[in-house]
RNA sequence: GCGGGUGUAGCGUAGCGGUUAACGCGUCUGGUUGUGGCCCAGAAGACCGUGGGUUCGAAUCCCACCACUCGCCCCA
């Protein structure tokens, strides 16, 4: 081991894995044009003040100092982006896309930095698939970002989902909500744990997904959001599960389900899976109307989700579902040094120019056939061209099939070697 | 930030106070002059997480730190 190693929270994606990512990256880009998202990309680091704005210092990211704020810049320091949704946002209004046709569909891939303690299914970087609607609050654009993820995960051969829930309210209806919960809650303090207590005070909404024992017989009398809803959050959720009905896709209300971050108003939604530890979501997103103003531009409402791509891969893995293959790779080079290694360099050369892919064996002097015929049988190679003293001399190279079949030898000039090659590879 | 668990070669493990730290897998090379998978032989690869301490002697006992890991919190 070295005296150097990973940052804490920090993984190394092997190309093993590495095949599930590009899985699961290709699937989602396909999907997204298939829905009508273009993809944009936009900085892994932003000014602090988009997120304070943004985000909002009474979220868990701040609170918790979750954020990695790295330097300062011109009087304001610099975070690592703790999400997407507010760069997005910001790029949105910097670029002036509400000129184009609305809505605008977006999609974004890369890192997240959360600076919580590392757990199974949680690292303090880790990758999103983000998906944005903005400039439109038309229901049909919740039920569009949540088909896309659907539609995901069953085409991943994960299968079928199904999504939590909840309309959060909006700042109409919200306040009066909580100050309904807050005055239930009150008359329970005492019976509450110290983080619960803590809550009431500052968040009262998070305790209705609070975890200490005991809660349950107090939340399940206490005043639920369902109920609380003004008319148009209570039309736009009722329109929304109307339409999620039409199409047959599963979700269960779940008034527990609470963000941690300020900018959501009426849907939220998760996407639980299994086999990733305590860390179950999959998925999660909302609607986010109020964010554009919260940093300097005008109204524009939006709705959109990450889905973490580790999680993504725990749970395929987790399920069953089998890595895609390494490519193979069809031909080796076998030769012996000098000359003939001189020679297959160039014949390697030739064949990929050719588009064929293939591997040169290396070495310092003269290697053993049998050796690298080893190493081709350990590549999975198709073939092995031998370019040896006798085949250089006679202007010819053999080929010799590894899965059975008569090894021949055909002339290394013109282009019999790429015809023969291409006739035996399938 | 708070708890629990674990740290011996790339991976999985053994050794748990006493000479050059063992085994399996993997890697590399070879098994008569140039032919794979099986088999055989050999090699490389470990400052036994780091730093202190106890002891004639420590991978083995004690302490601290670090890392990883699981959970809380929160989320992807």
């Amino acid at each position: 081991m070295t005296g150097i190693q990973r940052v804490t929270g920090m993984q190394d994606v092997l190309p093993e894995d590495r095949r599930y990512w590009d899985l699961i990256l290709a699937t989602a880009g396909q999907l997204a044009a298939e829905y009508g998202f273009q993809r944009i990309d936009v900085p892994v680091l932003e000014y602090t003040s988009l997120f304070v704005r943004g985000v909002g210092e009474a979220s868990d990211f701040f609170v918790n100092k979750e954020m990695y704020t790295v330097v300062e810049d011109e009087g304001d320091s610099l975070t690592l982006r703790p999400e997407f949704t507010a760069g997005i946002v910001r790029a949105y209004l910097e670029n002036g896309l509400h000129n184009w046709v609305q809505p605008v569909k977006l999609y974004a891939v890369g890192p997240i930095f959360r600076r919580e303690r590392p757990q199974a299914g949680r690292f303090r970087q880790h990758s999103q698939f983000n998906v944005e609607i903005l400039g439109e609050d038309d229901p049909a654009t919740d039920l569009e970002v949540m088909l896309l993820a659907a539609t995901l995960y069953r085409r991943l051969g994960y299968g079928q989902v199904m999504f939590q829930l909840n309309s959060t309210g909006c700042p109409a209806c919200k306040p009066a909500y909580v100050e309904k919960l807050r005055a239930y809650l009150a008359a329970y303090e005492d019976r509450l744990a110290p983080v619960d207590q803590e809550r009431l005070r500052r968040n009262p909404l998070r305790i209705m997904d609070s975890k200490e024992p005991g809660m349950e017989a107090i939340l399940a009398q206490a005043p639920h959001i369902g109920d609380h809803l003004c008319p148009d959050c209570a039309d736009h959720f009722a329109e929304l599960r109307g339409l999620l009905d039409n199409v047959g896709q599963a979700y269960r209300v779940n008034y527990r389900l609470v963000r941690g971050i300020d900018y959501y108003v009426k849907t939220v939604f998760e996407v639980w899976g299994e086999g990733i530890g305590a860390q179950a979501a999959l998925t999660g997103g909302g609607r986010y109307d109020g964010l554009a103003e919260a940093i300097g531009g005008p109204r524009t409402p939006g709705i959109g989700f990450g889905a973490g791509i580790e999680r993504i891969v725990l749970a395929l893995a987790a399920r069953g579902v089998p890595p895609p293959e390494a490519p193979p790779v069809p031909v080796l080079l076998a030769h012996f040094g000098g000359e003939t290694k001189s020679a297959a360099a160039a014949l390697a050369f030739r064949l990929r120019e050719a588009g064929i892919p293939a591997r040169l064996a290396f070495s310092r002097g003269r290697r053993s056939l049998k050796s690298q015929m080893r190493e081709a049988n350990k590549v999975a190679a198709s073939v092995v061209v031998i370019l040896g003293d006798a085949e250089l001399a006679a202007g010819e190279v053999a080929m010799r099939p590894l899965a059975g079949g008569e090894q021949t030898t055909v002339p290394l000039a013109g282009d019999a070697v790429e015809r023969w090659l291409r006739a035996h590879l399938a």
